[in-house]
DNA sequence: TCAAACATAATAGTATTACTATTACATTTG
DNA sequence: CAAATGTAATAGTAATACTATTATGTTTGA
């Protein structure tokens, strides 16, 4: 498969940004030079002023587009979220039997992107990095009622219950597919962490990755009636 | 029960406090304040500065406990572990089938502490809203590869191995013990910040409490042999 | 064609906050 | 009772998120 995403736009929410990124050649280095820095330095000591130096642009011309650097990151989780759900509506739409519908959603979901086949887009394994390390960050906070209100979450919300209607497709009855998926969704990602810093904590050995498999065993045992 | 806990010394890591807290007045001032007020402000909002004036001394007084307010956190964070650990030990000490005890286990990891019954300490919903509040912002960082080497994280890592173990017993030949508790444990509490902000991604219903039942489904139909 | 209107970018700041160096005061101990 | 030690207060510095203002193109309409 090649790039057909590429060409599909991705929207993301009016609110996260002063003036739209991707119209514009600055706009575009913002984003590319945000993901990679961000990702290079982690979201506290990424800076507005360094990544200006990065790009070759000034501080105040970044806050043109974004107005602060949580903005940023939330812009760059909506987009990512924004992918992933238009992969899985495209992947999964010739797919009959609801049991190999969850499957592949649960590959998308929990396995490392592989470059080769299914990248969106050309830096998407620092970009997915950037939401397992950072997107507590921006998710966890005393703002998050506010940012919800004006609906920077909704694209993560629909992608959530797409995943539990997915889930309702294969056990009709199963009570909790909502958290069945954001807990799939959050922890698959929060265990790559754990893999890469605190291993204790999984049951990943050497370069064998547990994660997907571990979330196809636990979801179809959970929904065997 | 009453509160046998609050006798037992919990031991808290040396390299997380200047001058041990537990040892003066000030110190357990700073404890209970910074509970207080970092619940009420947020772990960003919180500062040296205003906990000094809320509990009567200076900035400087408290950096002579904390280096930061980071190292506060993880003192926080790692202190209600420790409680965690202990009353897993205490309360499932007296239970032969292993069913019955991951359930206990279950219920103390996952259900909201009852303030009349099982409480640790005073604030201990206070410091159980922290822990799911702010948790992330301390164990997904950059630094914490250095944090691990001088053992902060070590009361984490026995809980979660402690856990594992009693997955265990209930099926020996379940292969990611470590996973499936450190995602219960992680993912309780993550559902938990769900419900009250973004409930559209869990099935939580009124006031019924689902986290619980959730996970005590989800493990024991994975365990089911 | 040319200047008014607007978009974009650069300069030079301010306010906040995490953190520190130094000094002063109080308490314990031999 | 004085030396040693523990505790607290004052007055900073450095970094950083963010802004106010000015300068430089670019487009648009008579």
């Amino acid at each position: 498969m090649q790039n057909i995403l590429a060409s599909i736009k991705i929207p993301v929410n009016q609110n996260l940004f002063l003036k739209d990124p991707s119209t514009s050649e600055l706009g575009q280095k913002i984003i590319d030079g945000s993901i990679a820095l961000m990702n290079q330095l982690g979201f506290e000591r990424f800076t507005f002023k360094k990544l200006a130096i990065e790009i070759q642009t000034t501080e105040a011309s970044v806050y043109r587009y974004f107005e602060s650097k949580h903005k940023l990151l939330l812009y760059l989780i909506n987009w990512y979220w924004g992918c992933i759900a238009t992969r899985i509506t495209l992947e999964t739409r010739n797919i009959e039997l609801p049991e190999q519908k969850l499957k592949k959603t649960i590959h998308i979901l929990t396995a490392l992107p592989n470059p080769e086949i299914d990248s969106l887009i050309s830096n998407e394994l620092a970009l997915k990095e950037i939401i397992i390390n950072e997107s507590a960050k921006v998710l966890i906070t005393k703002d998050v009622d506010e940012e919800n209100k004006v609906g920077v979450f909704s694209v993560y919300k629909t992608l959530v219950s797409n995943v539990a209607a997915i889930i309702n497709e294969v056990n009709r009855d199963y009570p909790y597919p909502n958290m069945l998926a954001s807990s799939m969704i959050e922890g698959s990602n929060q265990q790559r962490f754990f893999a890469a810093h605190l291993p204790k904590l999984t049951n990943i050995k050497e370069d064998s990755d547990f994660v997907e498999s571990f979330y196809l065993d636990l979801i179809f045992n959970t929904l065997k009636k």
